[in-house]
DNA sequence: GTAGAATCGGAGTGCTCACTCCGATTTCAA
DNA sequence: TTGAAATCGGAGTGAGCACTCCGATTCTAC
C-alpha cells in the first residue's frame, strides 16, 4: 500500500501490444469491416476470423464481445467520415463544403448498406468508445453546417440533429439505388436545405 | 379422371378455413405485429405464440415460416398505407393530399421503427405475396404523385421510384427522433420535393 | 540464445431459436 | 347427437452461434 512505482495511470492505460497481436488486431478489424458490410451484422464471429486468418479465440481476446467489434468497426468508419468532415472546414466556399461532405458520406454507405444500417439505428446499444468518435464527427459537422449557414447556403432553421438524421436516412435510402436515382433524391434533399430561396 | 365435381379452382384455392383457425391466424397477426415493432425482427417465434396466446404449432401451421410471417405482417402494414393513399386520390388538393399522406407513413413509421427498418431493406427477401400489395401501394402513390405535380405543387423531375425512396429514408430517419424534429426534417424534405419555386 | 510471459488456435460448452410430430381437443356436416 | 376431419398445443430435434479454456506457439527482454 506504499507509493506506486508506476510513474503514471491515465484513465486508458494504453498497453503497448505485442507485434503480432498488433497486427492481428489490424487484420481482423479489416476482414470485419468486409465481413460484415457483405453479409450483415448477422454474419457470425466464425465467418471474421476466417477472413482474418486467425482463429476465434484471438478475435475474442481482442475484443470481448461481438457488440465490441461491431463497435470498433463502426467507430473506425464514423472516424473516417470526421476527418474527412474536419478537412474541409475551412474550405473558402462554405457551402460547397457542406454538400460535398454529405454526397460522400451518401456514396460512401450506399456501396456497405449493411453498415449504414447500423449507423442509422446507432445510439440504441452502440455507445462507449463509440460515443467520443460520434462527438468528434459531431463537432466536425456542426463547424461545416454553421459556416454554410452563415454562407446562406443552407437555410438557417435547421439544427445539426435534422441535418444528421437527414444524412443517415439518405445513406439508407440510397442503399439499392443506382446511381442516377441517388443522384436525383441527393437532388431533393440538397434543394430543401438550401431553403425556399429563388 | 372424370369431370372433376369441383365447380371453380381457381389458381389460389382459398379454402373457407374452420372457426377457431381463422381466429387464431388473427391473433397471431396481430401479436406478431406488436411484437415485432418491440422487440425487432428478431423477436423469437415463441414470443409471439405467447402474445397472441396459442402455441407454437398453431403460429408454424398458418406461417409454415418466419419468412412467411414477417411477409404478412409487412403486408398488412403496407395494405394499410396503400388504402390510405387511394382514399387520397381524388382530393381536391392534390398537393395537401400527397403531402399529407407522405406525413402520415412517417409518422406510423416512427411509432414501429422496427417495421420501417424491413420496409426500407425490404425487395431484399421479402417478395411473394408482398409484391402484390407493393404493386397496389406503388399504383395509389403513383397517383398522388402524378396529380400532384400536374398540379405544380411538386417538382415534375422526381419519379415514383426517388420518392418512395425518400418516404422510407425519411421513416427511417425520424424513428427515434421527437416530433419536434421530426417536424423539421419532414419541413425539409418537403420544401425539396416542391423544388426551387417562388 | 534462452527463459518466461504474452499471444495464438480451435475444439468444446451451453444456450437460443426455427421448425417438426403426434396425441388431445375442437369444429361442423349430417 | 355424433363421428370424422381439421386444428391445436407444446415437448422434442437439430443447427448455429457467441463465448471459454488451455496446451501449443511466438515474441521479447536480458
Amino acid at each position: 500500500m506504499g507509493a506506486e512505482p508506476t510513474p503514471e495511470k491515465p484513465a486508458v492505460p494504453v498497453k503497448p501490444l505485442r507485434a503480432d497481436a498488433a497486427r492481428n488486431r489490424a487484420k481482423v478489424l479489416v476482414a470485419a469491416r468486409e465481413v460484415f458490410a457483405e453479409r450483415g451484422t448477422g454474419a457470425s464471429t466464425e465467418e471474421v476470423a476466417r477472413r482474418a486468418g486467425v482463429g476465434i479465440g484471438t478475435v475474442f481476446r481482442h475484443f470481448p464481445t461481438k457488440e465490441s467489434l461491431l463497435e470498433a468497426v463502426l467507430g473506425e468508419i464514423l472516424a473516417g467520415f470526421a476527418e474527412q468532415a474536419r478537412l474541409r472546414t475551412e474550405s473558402p466556399d462554405p457551402g460547397g463544403a457542406f454538400f460535398d461532405f454529405f454526397q460522400l458520406v451518401v456514396g460512401e454507405s450506399a456501396t456497405k448498406n449493411a453498415v449504414s444500417a447500423e449507423l442509422t439505428g446507432a445510439g440504441i446499444d452502440l455507445h462507449a468508445s463509440g460515443d467520443e468518435v460520434r462527438q468528434e464527427l459531431r463537432g466536425a459537422l456542426g463547424v461545416l453546417l454553421a459556416r454554410a449557414q452563415e454562407a446562406g447556403a443552407v437555410r438557417a432553421d435547421v439544427g445539426l440533429g435534422e441535418v444528421m438524421a437527414l444524412l443517415a436516412g439518405t445513406s439508407q435510402a440510397t442503399g439499392n439505388l443506382d446511381v442516377l436515382m441517388r443522384g436525383r433524391v441527393l437532388d431533393v434533399v440538397f434543394d430543401g436545405l438550401r431553403g425556399h430561396s429563388s
